[in-house]
DNA sequence: GATGGGGCTTACAATCATGGGAAGGTCAAG
DNA sequence: CTTGACCTTCCCATGATTGTAAGCCCCATC
């Protein structure tokens, strides 16, 4: 099987299945005497695999080591539980903020009239955070905000 | 005031500042005699909101657009309010999309022993999603997943 | 006035996972 | 033998951010 009939069957782009080779997460294909990549039912299997990690949002880091785990006959089972759970708690992390980020701006929007008149609280919330929208404002003070890559 | 300074006056590093300025998300700072980029309180005051912005997850884009409204003295409330939803629906999406693959993974975990033996309905799932652990598996039927950038 | 340390400048690379494209070789059908 | 679909490698771009390196500037201290 070439790579185009491997993404196919796997869901992985051949883009992304010579990626995979390249850094190692996958060992190189056979090849043909012209060049081509040649798969094997057992290779797509494994893309497969990797495809439905990575729809389960495990980096390829993560899934370098639950590859290490598949492929390992005498693995114990609560190892793959570790790193599942521990990729849930990632996740549920992420959501945490994101849900955070979510649940103020929708506060500070319900307080905008959201009319024709400029003023609007989300504005002066994000000049000056923490003051009331009807006074002045004119913060300086140093914060310490959270900051994470915006998912 | 230095790029330094306004870095940490406004929680933006001064490597960002300049890559905002780069890419034309800020205009260009006004420069002393030895190439110096200057910032008064008024460029602090933007940082900071670039800065609360970036921390309530509006992209690059996203945030040249609140600029935008910030700066025009005739914006209209609707248009902030608008702006500020959408970008609440983004997140409730993402979020979504998070909260499934955490709630898959967390109930394929608690179908695991944890223990010392091998077989794990983890990598059962992974290796053929949607069929029983239990049985040989030979999973070939093309899917079609929804796939998304892994947050 | 020289020197040193820290801050500034630009430019370039790397990150992570992915897509896009060019230039050229290969294969199978017609 | 030609055509078109496929494969190869190599490079570039994304988005936001950080790191590094070479070189200049400013200030304080001796």
């Amino acid at each position: 099987m070439n790579i185009g009939a491997a993404a196919k069957a796997s869901g992985v782009s051949a883009k992304m299945i010579r990626y995979y080779e390249e850094t190692g997460l996958i060992p190189p294909a056979a090849r043909t005497d012209a060049g081509y990549r040649v798969y094997s039912e057992q290779d797509v299997h494994m893309l497969r695999f990797i495809r439905r990690a990575r729809d389960l949002g495990f980096s390829v880091e993560g899934i370098n080591e639950l590859l290490g785990l598949w492929r390992d006959r005498s693995r114990q089972s609560a190892d793959v539980k570790r790193l599942a759970l521990a990729h849930v708690a990632d996740l549920r992390r992420k959501i945490a903020e994101l849900e955070e980020m979510a649940a103020t701006l929708e506060t500070l929007a319900s307080a905008c009239h959201g009319n024709a008149r400029p003023d609007c609280p989300i504005l002066s919330e994000l000049e000056a955070p923490g003051e009331d929208a009807k006074r002045p404002a004119h913060a300086s003070s140093a914060r310490g905000l959270s900051r994470f890559g915006a998912a």
